[in-house]
DNA sequence: CTAATAGTGTCTCTGAGACACTATCTA
DNA sequence: TAGATAGTGTCTCAGAGACACTATTAG
């Protein structure tokens, strides 16, 4: 930052102010149905203090990327997986929210397949697993709260979008479709308005494709009509 | 921020980017209803360069505030307005976003009554003034895209919150408020529906007086049911 | 009594939710 | 043919939108 440019933009009274001791991260919610169950990517601190607690993966932000450029940095590094879907959702500011110092940390949500996520503990200092959203260990600081709203924010999404993609399969049947939807929305749904729904959405289509999955009759396979998201950011 | 916390937390592949040479700003979008139009609040370079371009109030947070703290001070500081309503909208990091340097901007929006706004040229760098949003002059960097989304956000809360009540005053009729909903949406509202509609939102209330306001009927005078925002940031 | 705004009731259409049966496969 | 899941149609109710008339005041 130039300096002189500051000084001349803005009155003695803002001046003070340029020497900002604060740091910026990111903080990446990457949510993953594995084992039929909403679950969440969580690093572990591996020294102490606070070796018992799990965090959301978070990184620094560098002086020549953006947000999101670093939040899918972070990702890629934590689990190989390029090109996920990630969403901004809130930056957190609290003055106290992290008692090492001042930082403010911009929260995203990602979207994976469990099956495309190749984590890893690359440093020593991490360890990464993936964790049931009703079976959540101690987190760090406000990131108990960081996760409340990124899950509200997905439930929500879902209705609306087809972000549910980043979720499944290239190719599914209806009813996994529907046990996606469940398993977020922990709740469940009615199997016509449920098809109803998505055919008024018009989020997937046939593919003609038939599967056999057992001792019953054997299920439409459909795809997702665009791999677009539907309404992403509204930016 | 002391570093050894840091060191024993991070690996020494993070630890290089400690030093991040951002700055972290806040910047606030003041709407509010000015001659019957949708208007913003906008400062102005009183020097080069850019001279001729006018910005969204904006300011560096503090070291020990919050960026919803740093806002409200901004505001107060520009405005003489305490304890309006503020809603953070999305944090802006494109590299590039300011020529001046890297500057990270968290962006918010403010909702006045114009009657409220003590607008004032405060230092010499600056000046204080509400434009239309048909009128809009020529704005710094990327504040014409924060201002567009932060339009977006408006006219979507009117439909699920209560938060017009920030640009009406304490008493008012159901015409005015259609009216004001009228002029943000930008688009005409049929008087019973939106009657109906007001009703089931269940956000105002009767005060039993009425006023008359030329040679027809009088209006019964309304209040908001609560100053409490129904729905803020979902938090 | 005219002009101007305040204020109300009803019909239609669409989408959401509740609900029960038939289809097709394996073993 | 039994067991298991896939897949569909209809009714009801509520909310959204279109639409026309009466009420009350000042001058």
């Amino acid at each position: 930052m130039k300096l002189y440019d500051v000084q001349k933009d803005l009155s003695p009274h803002y001046l003070l102010m340029i020497k900002q001791d604060i740091l910026l991260t990111v903080d990446s919610i990457v949510f993953t149905i594995y084992k039929e169950k909403l679950s969440v990517l969580l690093i572990q601190r591996l020294i102490e203090p606070f070796k018992d607690m799990r965090a959301i993966p978070w990184g620094f932000v560098l002086d020549n990327e953006t947000l999101e450029q670093a939040a899918y940095r972070e990702l890629e590094e934590e689990t190989k997986v390029k090109n996920t879907y990630l969403e901004q959702l809130y930056t957190f500011s609290d003055v106290d929210r992290d008692p090492r110092g001042r930082v403010i940390s911009c929260a995203y949500m990602a979207l994976m397949r469990h099956e495309d996520i190749n984590a890893k503990a690359e440093s020593d200092a991490k360890e990464v697993k993936v964790f049931s959203m009703d079976k959540l260990p101690k987190l760090w600081f406000d990131h108990k709260k960081i996760l409340d709203y990124a899950l509200q924010r997905l439930r929500y999404k879902l209705e609306y979008t087809n972000v549910v993609q980043y979720l499944l399969p290239k190719h599914f049947t209806l009813s996994e479709l529907q046990q996606v939807y469940e398993i977020v929305l922990n709740e469940e749904l009615d199997v016509r308005n449920f098809r109803k729904k998505i055919d008024k959405l018009g989020i997937v289509k046939e593919t003609w494709e038939r599967v056999v999955r057992g001792a019953h009759r054997p299920a439409m396979l459909y795809e997702f009509t665009t791999k677009k998201t539907v309404i992403v950011d509204v930016l």
